[in-house]
DNA sequence: TTTAATCCTATGGATTTAGTAGGGTATTAT
DNA sequence: ATAATACCCTACTAAATCCATAGGATTAAA
């Protein structure tokens, strides 16, 4: 399952990416907007900042925005930085590669060989899914 | 992540694929072979028991057994019955479809948009692998 | 009847999730 | 300057899920 995290941070990038010009806007009127508990999407507009995806301008008239234009914004780096790895196992991690305890022989472990499958083919897309073509809509 | 439940519960089946005839297995020497927990693979094939994939004998000379072919088991089944939807979100599942509270229109939705592509690609990937083509390895 | 196996229920610790609460700090418009 | 606005940070919690364990009941073969 999509945590309501990611959920809410994709709403929220996707919210920035559809704005005419690319200005602060508030938590208030994302929060309000996509109806998303205001606290909780202070958070992950804090975790997104802070992955370098958002900028933000403090004080009246201050808010978050985009940091790139959102065709160069990938779902790849979206989704590790809210998700986490996109791998469904660490043993098939590009990023976070851990061997599996259990495991005597990953050439032959049917989960091993499944979940490649799962992580290339989730990759693919992410790779070709920007920003801009989920604001489009 | 991928829920050890299902990574053993593959990993079982797997094991009883590999099987030279279709004859019953304990539970404990799938536990031993697989480096699994006795206790929660027993479970595990419990589970897999009620959903109509495994069959059981009781008693001495007592375990499970595949009730199909494995070509004839496709992972869509699999992953349904131990780790749930396929679907990231509800609101893009086939089987258990929920319309998101918080989400006035699906169509305009970018989390909505990027999840059925992830689900149909999923999805097609546990279509095309059976229990057979893992077990080859 | 003994042994070996599944069947079933309950329980508990650990971790994660999805928030909530409350205050502190920085900036800007006026 | 100063009030208003908005970001920043920490801590806490209720609920759910995950992983596993325990113990007994039931069944069937030798």
């Amino acid at each position: 399952m999509l945590s309501k995290k990611t959920k809410y941070g994709i709403k929220a990038l996707t919210y920035l990416a559809r704005q005419e010009q690319n200005v602060p806007v508030s938590i208030a009127t994302i929060s309000e907007m996509e109806n998303i508990s205001l606290k909780f999407l202070e958070s992950i507009l804090l975790t997104l900042r802070k992955s370098g995806l958002l900028g933000s301008k403090k004080g009246k008239g201050g808010g978050y925005y985009l940091l790139k234009d959102p065709n160069d914004i990938k779902m790849t780096t979206v989704m590790r930085v809210l998700e986490g790895p996109i791998a469904m196992v660490p043993c098939v991690s590009l990023n976070y590669y851990e061997k599996c305890e259990d495991c005597p022989n990953e050439a032959e472990c049917a989960v091993h060989l499944l979940m490649i499958r799962v992580r290339d083919s989730n990759l693919k897309i992410y790779r070709e899914t920007s920003l801009a073509d989920l604001a489009k809509y």
